[in-house]
DNA sequence: AGCTGTGAAAAAGTTCACAGCA
DNA sequence: TGCTGTGAACTTTTTCACAGCT
């Protein structure tokens, strides 16, 4: 019985899980059970069965699952079976970094216009691919019927291209930007930035300092005095 | 009174909303309401008001929120008020990217060493720092007293990276690399995956296409027949 | 005996809606 | 009047625990 609606978490997992698969595939493997996918995966075992018994079931009791078929479900289910027109705008180092990544073009992910706003840029080929001025963004999106746009421009020009893109046509935009875009309904927009995820593990770091204050001082009878004190 | 354990989803939205006040400090602003933030910051209001109120009271009634006083506590929270030694392992280009990215240093993010393991890169200067081989890790770590390694080097090469990081005594990871690491207990990681990302959209890209078949289905009375017919 | 698939319980996160203060 | 702070309702996600195949 297959499931339709797969949650978001789930989702999010299952790109993971896919590389789990095909690695063990490559190692020959050809069955593995929810225990050994959760462990190479970094999660729980029940969420692993979980997440996969909304796709369907396909695994087998007592076995586990088809390492192959399940790489292929997976696939499917994410749509890597068909190939994606993405473009990448901005050629910074961020930029180069993506139009190099090797899996980009692996699953798929096919890499149909680079955009950079310096005419020293415009007309060099990048990763194979000839870069265009970012004004040529609606028009090459259109043309190329591209999917999926990849922001990597500084924060204050990130608005800009999203418009582009958006006016061109994309359905999906992945933004490197420091900055919070605002996109048409029906667009998917998914945000990756490096200083929030340091600030993320700051946060971490000083409340485990924190914590180490408030231990100690519980150890020696203190606490009542720290429990309200400043961090560090 | 100040609440203790702010959950997890809420720290993560921290940092954008002090990046929100950051920018509206500078316009000028003297307060900020939860309605305004939440649209600068793309959620919903009460969310923005449940979680600065896990950091404590301190809106004003009728009025909103001291734009200062608020980008102050937030940095505290965060542990911005302090510096936090970093590295940056593997200098392709993502790794120069994230090296010359501004927001690093901007926030208390103090690039303590970099390191690759090309002896061409090694000794050079980047960002103002000198390159030191990767097997200076674990040293460079304890004679810094570096808390956050990030770690952007390939993907087969990412888990040794990240035992010299461990092992030199970081306390957080910041992932590029497209693999799941194993640190011990007590070490904060966190990953950035580009492939992951796109895949997400993806599955999102294909949903989208196959609800449009079954809208249109459901428009000519073909509904039934589509309902589980594979996407596209 | 082993491992999946899944209801049910628990936990976490979000949103509502309104009392309460400025 | 206007906007915060927060219980309470609701939704989503995670985890448990075990029935049911192989």
């Amino acid at each position: 019985m297959t499931a339709r609606r797969v949650p978001e978490a789930s989702v999010a997992r299952l790109p993971l899980y896919l590389r789990v698969l095909v690695d063990l595939a490559e190692e020959g493997a050809q069955t593995v059970s929810s225990q050994a996918l959760a462990e190479s995966a970094g999660v729980n075992p029940a969420k692993v069965r979980k997440d996969l018994s909304y796709l369907g079931s396909y695994g087998t009791r007592g076995v586990g699952y088809d390492v192959e078929f399940l790489v292929g479900q997976i696939s499917r289910e994410l749509g890597l079976s068909q190939e994606w027109a993405t473009c990448i705008v901005g050629l910074g180092n961020l930029g180069l970094a993506l139009a190099h990544y090797g899996g980009f073009a692996e699953r798929g992910f096919h890499l149909a216009a680079l955009l950079d706003d310096d005419p020293a840029k415009v007309g060099t080929t990048v990763a194979g691919v000839e870069v265009s001025h970012v004004e040529e963004t609606e028009r090459l999106v259109k043309e190329h019927d591209i999917a999926i746009g990849v922001i990597a421009v500084p924060g204050p020009a990130a608005q800009g291209v999203a418009d582009r893109l958006c006016d061109g046509g994309v359905s999906s935009i992945l933004n490197f930007a420091p900055v919070v875009l605002q996109v048409p309904d029906g667009v998917s927009l998914r945000k990756v930035d490096l200083s929030v995820e340091l600030q993320i593990l700051a946060f971490y770091e000083q409340r485990r300092a924190a914590d180490a204050v408030v231990d100690s001082a519980a150890r020696t009878g203190l606490a009542d005095v720290l429990d309200h004190a400043p961090p560090q």
